[in-house]
DNA sequence: CGTGCTTTTGAAAATCATCAAGTATAGTGG
DNA sequence: CCACTATACTTGATGATTTTCAAAAGCACG
């Protein structure tokens, strides 16, 4: 069963620069790389930046949804809670993530720091009006969302059909994947033999659907059948990636 | 395990009525309720309406994307297999419900019918130049995938963290909710008592993420908790909502 | 009234969860 | 620099929910 920790805070760092957008690290990974260069400073005039310390939430479960939000920096889980604590994490969003998409007028997931992160707010209905003017990135924001589907439905047959073993290794491949990043409308080209984990055992047990006992004797097991290394518990290096993949898939 | 049957055939039917859109039952349940009355014409002169029978699949996953469906009447079980036939249902779509977004080139999941359908076909390039010209449409599809990730994520905290029970309850509860219909941004007011289940055992399994026989014994034991009551195989009369209630919410 | 299907029920087995220690690791303050 | 503490991770023993294997009971259909 999962513990469950709540730091609602949040610090608003509202430093102007002159054309933040333009030099946003992220904007080629983001939804913002709809917006022609010639209409940042609109873009920019509703961006609202800030900084998230690790472990603190930034979108409660529940709250009015007033903003959404653009992770330009680090790493967030995003999850849904049961009454009891149990708790399943529904992704993590990194850089280029776009969050809060949404018909409801709540949130519908919890979003929480991993690690340090900085992230551009907008306030919904300043930004559902800029959609009326781009269409580009209507476009854009609904090719994310279809994404994100595909991405769900993966995950719901992992949840429901793969065992312990397959799910770890359909973890570290999905990580070793996401790890090398590619601009927007990019394909997928290569794929990291060395893994960080940002987030805890307990977070990767909330992610995978099972509890962290299971997580850690899965990783020795599959150390001790030379399948991966652990050199440090936030580091893993595949060193099998074909036998990974069979395994993900759910072959063997 | 799950058990798989393949019936890729379809019966294509191209009746042309005097103006299909207008007549269409789906249409307020549906996306195209976002294409105004004098613009019908368009929306008909695309759509491709088949019929298709109980049991056989009109998308197979992995085939090239050519289409976007729009569900006009009947149930679809859309699902994903791995090799060895372990099968996940990432969700039953009814009337006005849209397929078939995606970025990729190839559908990331296969459908099939439950019951009899009728179905609309369009060519995905033809749709897309469509959405070009009304942003509505693109919008209202936005909306949707937005509500499907929404209950995807749902359904996530379902497959990850909810007991056999808790799935069961939350499952017919949805059913009770989703039977009674409302157009498209109307909020959910009533819940039916009565509940009609026109997929198999084995399919309310591969939704649930578990086995058909649990299944079974779950739905007997709701039964003998007099939280409902089976009539037949294929209909669940909702006893104590309050019960079923927060058990599906995880209380209990 | 068989025949073939789905569903239900039963007994045994297994994977994963729970309970409980023990081991690193990082940060703190003397 | 070295205890000391807190936290995260690992490992072990036990247990429980769910799966697997097996068979019986319903039900539709020819």
């Amino acid at each position: 069963m999962a513990t469950f920790r709540a730091r609602p805070l949040v610090v608003e760092t509202s430093q102007q620069l002159p054309d933040p957008c333009a030099h946003c690290d992220a904007r080629p990974f983001s939804v913002c790389s709809a917006i022609e260069d010639r209409d940042l400073q609109r873009l920019a005039s509703l961006a609202h930046p800030f900084a998230v310390e690790a472990g603190r939430s930034f979108i409660e479960e529940g709250d009015p949804a007033e903003s959404f939000f653009n992770v330009t920096s680090g790493t967030a889980k995003l999850f849904k809670m049961l009454p009891d604590g149990r708790r399943q994490i529904t992704g993590f969003a990194g850089m280029g993530h776009f969050l809060g998409l949404a018909v409801s007028s709540t949130y519908a997931f919890g979003a929480e720091a991993v690690e340090p992160m900085r992230i551009c707010r907008f306030s919904r209905p300043k930004l559902r009006a800029m959609l009326e003017d781009f269409p580009a990135l209507e476009r854009r924001l609904l090719e994310a969302a279809s994404n994100e589907l595909v991405a769900a439905q993966e995950q719901m047959l992992l949840l429901g059909r793969k065992t312990a073993r397959e799910r770890l290794a359909t973890f570290l491949l999905a990580r070793a994947d996401g790890q090398t990043l590619s601009p927007v409308g990019c394909a997928h080209v290569s794929r990291a033999s060395i893994v960080r984990l940002p987030m805890t055992r307990t977070d990767i047990a909330d992610y995978l659907g099972l509890t962290i006992e299971t997580v850690s004797r899965t990783l020795t097991r599959l150390r001790g059948e030379r399948l991966i290394d652990v050199p440090s518990p936030a580091e893993i290096v595949l060193r099998d990636m074909a036998a990974l993949d069979s395994l993900a898939s759910g072959l063997n």
